[in-house]
DNA sequence: GCGGACTGCTTACCT
DNA sequence: ACAGGTAAGCAGTCCGCG
C-alpha cells in the first residue's frame, strides 16, 4: 500500500497491525502490517545515563531487539511488548534516572500515530438490539438464551433473525454485524454486547469474529450529554422508553405478556418489539445527529469510535502533534505511580465566601474559557515548565503560605510576594510567572498551548462561519458539530494534567492553571471595588456585584476588561499582542437571594444578552432531586411569594399558615413525602448505614433490586421510601409499603421547614426563625404571643 | 445511660 | 475511564458525669 488510506478501524495481535478500510468498490478489507516493530523513547541525556551492560542483558533476554538514534534529541529502544520482562527493565531503566517515554501505547496506536494515518469518517452504521428469554426473572447476564436479534441499518434496511438454534441465531448475529463498521445499541455496553459475548462462548463461537465492527452505548453518550440537565429536559431516567418519549415523542412497543410468551405465541409482535428498539435509537440519533459529532471528532483527534472518552481524544491529538514536532511525551503512570498521585490533592477553583442577603439588580460576570485562555496567556505545558527553578520556586511558596489556605490569604500579600519571587527567580524576566511561582519559558511554544489555542481560534472560525450559514443545512451542521468538538476538547486540557492516571498528570501545572484561576477572579474583585462595586460572591470564573443603574454597565463592562488585561499583563509581564482575557457580563437578576456558597434563587432578568423572565437558582431544594413532593411545592410557593414582594409580617403569618396545615393534614399522601435516595456503590463498601441503604439491604436479598457496579457511568438504584419514626434508625418503610404514617415533627422540622428556614434567615434576619421549627416549643412560646 | 460535641460518610449539587 | 469545592443530613464514636 503505497498512499495509506483512510482507516475505518485497527487492532493488533501481538506482532501484527490490521487494517480497516474499504476499497474503492467500497468493500470492506483489511490490511496487515507485520513489519512494525514497537518502540519506546528515551531522551539522548537519559540514553547516556543507561549501563551499557543493561541493554546487552536484556537484548540477551530478546526484550530489547534494537536502538534507533535516528531521530533529533530521542533515542528509540525497539522491543518486543510481549514479553513479560519489559515491565522490569522499564523499572530498572527508571532506578538509573531515566524516563521511558510514551512506553504504555499498544502497537497499532504506535502505527497510527507514527504514520499519520487518517480516520474514515464515512461509516455505516447498524443500530442492535437482543431479546433473551425473561422466564426466570431477573437479569444477569448470559443466563438465559437469546431469542431473537434485530440490527436496523442507516439506511433504513432491516434484519431480523429468531429461532430455536440459538448457535445458528449467533452465527448469523455475527453475519449480519459484519457489514457494518459500528453497531449502536441502547445500555449495550452493560446489556446487549456482554450478553451476547456469554452465550458465543457458550457455544464455542469465536469471539474475534466481532473483531471487525466497533461498539457503542448510545445511552452512554446521551447520559454524559444530558444527565446534567435532566430537569430542565423534563427526563426522568435514561430507559429508552422515556428518552423516546421527551425527544421523540414517541414510545416504545406496548407489550402485556412477558418476551417469551411473544416468542411462543406472537412472533410478529416479538419481531416489531425488537426492531421498533432499534428504530427509537436510528431516530434518536437522526434527529440529535450524535454520531455524526462523534465520527467528526474521532477523525479530528485520530481516534477510534468505540474508546470514545475525551482523555483518548485529546491524547491522540496531542500525541500526533507532538510527533509531528518531533517529540515523545511520558509513559502513563503505572497503577503503583496512579495511586501515589492519587494522594495529592489539587486545589481548585476560588469560591468566595459570600456576603449572604436579598438583592436588587445583582449582576453576574464570567470569564470566558478561563483555563483555556490561562494555558495559553502563561505558556503552560510540561515542555516549558523551568524545572531547575520548580523546585526552590515551590519551596518558596509553601514557605511564604505557611498552614493558610491560598483563598483566606490577603490579595496585596499574594501580589506583592508574587513579584518579589519573579525578581529572585527570573530576573531577566525570560519566564511566565503563574499565581502558584512557577515558570514557564517564553521562547519556545508549549505543545498544549499551541493546541488550545488553535482549538480556540477554529472555534472562532466556526462561530463566524455559523453565522454566514442557514440553518438546517449540511455545512451547517458540520460548523456547528466542529465548534462544539474544539470546544469540548479546549475545555478538557486542563482536566488531564489534574487526571491521576493520565500522562499529562503534574500538580505544579494543573495548579499553576486553577490557583492562577483564584488570582485573576480575586484580582478582578479588587477592580470592582476600586470602581466602587462590592464584589458579594465568586466561584471559580464568575463575579456577582448589585448594580442598579443599567446604563453604566456597557462602559463599566469594557472598561473591567481593559483593566484586567491591563493589570495582568503587567504584573505577570505577558507579552501578549491582543488582550486575552474576556470577562463578560453575562446575567441580570432583578432580585437575587444569595444564601451561601453554590447557592441562591431569584428572578433572572437577563442573560447572555437576551431579556428573559424566569426563576433562576442553584443548590436550593428545587433543583435538588432528594427533595420531596412536599417542600418543592410550598418552597416554590414561599418564593414566588417573598419575590413578589412578601413584607416580613406577612412571611411570618405564611409560615404559621403552612405550618398549621401540614400538621393537620389527616391523610398524608405517600407521593408528597416520598425521599428518593440512590445508592452508589456494592452493598459491601458500606462503611455506614442510613435509611435507604438499609432499605436496600433488605431489597436485595429479596432481589428486588440489582447490585450496584462499581463502574461510575452506572448508577444505583433509587430507593423511594418514607420516614415513619424518626427516633428509631427502621423507622423508614418503602413507598409501596406505607400505611399511612409519617413521622410529622421530623417532616416539619429537617424536610419543610428546614429549607424554608434558611431563606427566611437571610431575607428577614431579624425575626428568630428557629422557634418554628419545634412544634412542641412553638406550642409553648404561643401562649404567651 | 444519655446527650452534646465531634468526625467522617453519603448524596447531591456548582463551576 | 477529565477536575476540585461545598452544603446538608446523619451514623457512629467519644467523653463526661461524684
Amino acid at each position: 500500500m503505497k498512499e495509506l488510506p483512510k482507516v475505518i478501524y485497527a487492532w493488533d495481535n501481538k506482532y501484527k497491525v490490521f487494517l480497516l478500510y474499504r476499497n474503492k468498490k467500497k468493500e470492506r478489507k483489511i490490511h496487515v502490517v507485520k513489519d512494525f516493530h514497537w518502540y519506546f523513547a528515551v531522551t539522548k541525556e537519559d540514553y547516556e545515563k543507561i549501563p551499557k551492560e543493561l541493554l546487552t542483558k536484556y537484548a540477551n533476554w530478546s526484550v530489547v531487539r534494537n536502538v534507533d538514534k535516528t531521530e533529533d534529541g530521542y533515542v528509540k529502544i525497539l522491543c518486543n511488548r510481549w514479553s513479560k520482562t519489559i515491565y522490569g527493565f522499564l523499572e530498572e531503566l527508571k532506578r538509573y534516572g531515566v524516563k521511558p517515554l510514551e512506553a504504555d501505547m499498544s502497537l497499532s496506536k504506535r502505527y497510527l500515530i507514527d504514520n499519520e494515518i487518517k480516520i474514515d469518517e464515512n461509516l455505516k452504521i447498524g443500530y442492535f438490539d437482543i431479546e433473551t428469554d425473561d422466564r426466570n426473572g431477573g437479569i444477569e447476564i448470559g443466563r438465559d438464551r437469546i431469542l431473537s436479534w434485530a440490527i436496523v441499518g442507516d439506511d433504513g434496511i432491516e434484519y431480523y433473525k429468531s429461532m430455536e438454534d440459538e448457535k445458528q441465531l449467533l452465527e448469523k448475529f455475527a453475519e449480519a454485524a459484519d457489514i457494518f463498521d459500528v453497531i449502536v445499541g441502547w445500555n449495550s455496553l452493560n446489556f446487549d454486547m456482554p450478553y451476547i459475548l456469554k452465550r458465543m462462548e457458550l457455544h464455542n463461537i469465536d469471539a474475534s469474529k466481532l473483531q471487525k465492527v466497533m461498539h457503542v452505548d448510545f445511552m452512554m453518550r446521551l447520559v454524559k450529554l444530558f444527565a446534567p440537565i435532566m430537569s430542565i429536559l423534563g427526563l426522568s431516567g435514561f430507559s429508552l422508553n422515556e428518552v423516546s418519549k421527551v425527544f421523540l415523542k414517541r414510545e416504545k412497543v406496548q407489550h402485556e405478556e412477558k418476551i417469551y410468551e411473544m416468542y411462543e405465541n406472537n412472533k410478529e409482535l416479538l419481531k416489531e418489539y425488537n426492531i421498533n428498539d432499534c428504530k427509537l435509537v436510528k431516530e434518536l440519533n437522526d434527529q440529535m445527529k450524535t454520531l455524526f459529532l462523534m465520527i467528526k471528532e474521532c477523525a479530528w483527534t485520530g481516534s477510534f469510535l468505540n474508546k470514545f472518552y475525551v482523555g483518548e481524544l485529546l491524547d491522540n491529538y496531542i500525541l500526533r502533534d507532538s510527533k509531528q514536532h518531533g517529540h515523545y511525551l511520558p509513559t502513563k503512570p503505572t497503577v503503583e505511580e496512579e495511586a501515589q498521585n492519587r494522594l495529592h490533592k489539587i486545589t481548585g477553583g476560588y469560591v468566595k465566601d459570600p456576603i449572604t442577603g436579598f438583592y436588587n439588580n445583582m449582576r453576574v460576570f464570567d470569564f470566558k474559557s478561563l483555563y483555556p485562555t490561562i494555558i495559553i496567556g502563561y505558556n503552560i505545558g510540561i515542555d516549558t515548565l523551568n524545572r531547575k527553578i520548580a523546585v526552590q520556586a515551590r519551596l518558596d511558596f509553601k514557605e511564604w503560605l505557611g498552614d493558610r489556605k491560598i483563598e483566606k490569604v490577603d490579595f496585596d500579600e499574594w501580589l506583592n510576594f508574587l513579584l518579589e519571587q519573579k525578581k529572585k527567580h527570573d530576573p531577566e524576566d525570560k519566564h511566565y510567572q503563574t499565581a502558584i511561582n512557577q515558570y514557564f519559558v517564553k521562547d519556545t511554544k508549549s505543545i498544549i498551548s499551541s493546541l488550545v489555542e488553535n482549538l480556540l481560534e477554529q472555534r472562532k472560525e466556526y462561530k463566524k462561519r455559523l453565522d454566514t450559514l442557514e440553518e438546517g443545512t449540511t455545512e451547517f451542521a458540520n460548523a456547528r458539530a466542529m465548534q462544539e468538538v474544539v470546544k469540548e476538547l479546549a475545555n478538557s486540557m486542563f482536566g488531564i494534567t489534574a487526571d491521576a492516571s493520565s500522562r499529562y498528570y503534574d500538580p505544579l501545572i494543573s495548579e499553576s492553571i486553577t490557583i492562577t484561576g483564584q488570582f485573576w477572579n480575586r484580582l478582578s474583585a479588587k477592580l470592582f471595588e476600586g470602581l466602587g462595586h462590592k464584589v458579594l460572591y465568586a466561584d471559580t470564573d464568575s463575579i456577582f456585584t448589585a448594580i442598579d443603574d443599567d446604563a453604566i454597565m456597557p462602559e463599566l463592562h469594557k472598561k473591567m476588561n481593559v483593566m484586567l488585561n491591563d493589570e495582568v499583563k503587567k504584573i505577570f509581564s505577558l507579552s501578549l499582542e491582543k488582550d486575552l482575557i474576556d470577562l463578560e457580563y453575562e446575567k441580570k437578576y432583578e432580585k437575587l437571594m444569595l444564601l451561601d456558597k453554590k447557592r441562591y434563587i431569584g428572578r433572572l432578568v437577563w442573560s447572555n444578552g437576551k431579556n428573559v423572565r424566569l426563576l433562576h437558582s442553584r443548590g436550593t431544594e428545587n433543583v435538588k432531586k432528594d427533595t420531596i413532593k412536599y417542600t418543592r411545592k410550598v418552597f416554590l410557593e414561599m418564593i414566588e411569594l417573598i419575590l413578589g414582594g412578601y413584607a416580613c409580617q406577612e412571611a411570618l403569618d405564611y409560615v404559621k399558615k403552612q405550618r398549621k396545615e401540614f400538621f393537620e393534614l389527616e391523610t398524608p399522601i405517600a407521593e408528597d413525602f416520598t425521599i428518593v435516595k440512590r445508592l452508589s456503590k456494592p452493598m459491601t463498601d458500606y462503611k455506614t448505614f442510613s435509611r435507604h441503604v438499609r432499605l436496600a439491604k433488605t431489597l436485595l436479598k429479596e432481589n428486588k433490586i440489582v447490585e450496584t457496579k462499581k463502574m461510575k457511568v452506572n448508577w444505583g438504584e433509587r430507593i423511594y421510601f418514607i420516614v415513619t419514626d424518626a427516633i428509631d434508625t427502621n423507622g423508614q418503610c418503602l413507598i409501596e409499603n406505607f400505611k399511612g404514617k409519617i413521622d410529622k415533627d421530623y417532616y416539619w422540622r429537617i424536610q419543610i421547614f428546614s429549607p424554608m428556614r434558611r431563606i427566611l434567615k437571610v431575607v428577614y434576619p431579624d425575626i428568630d426563625w428557629d422557634k418554628y421549627e419545634d412544634n412542641a416549643r412553638y406550642e409553648q412560646s404561643s401562649l404567651f404571643t
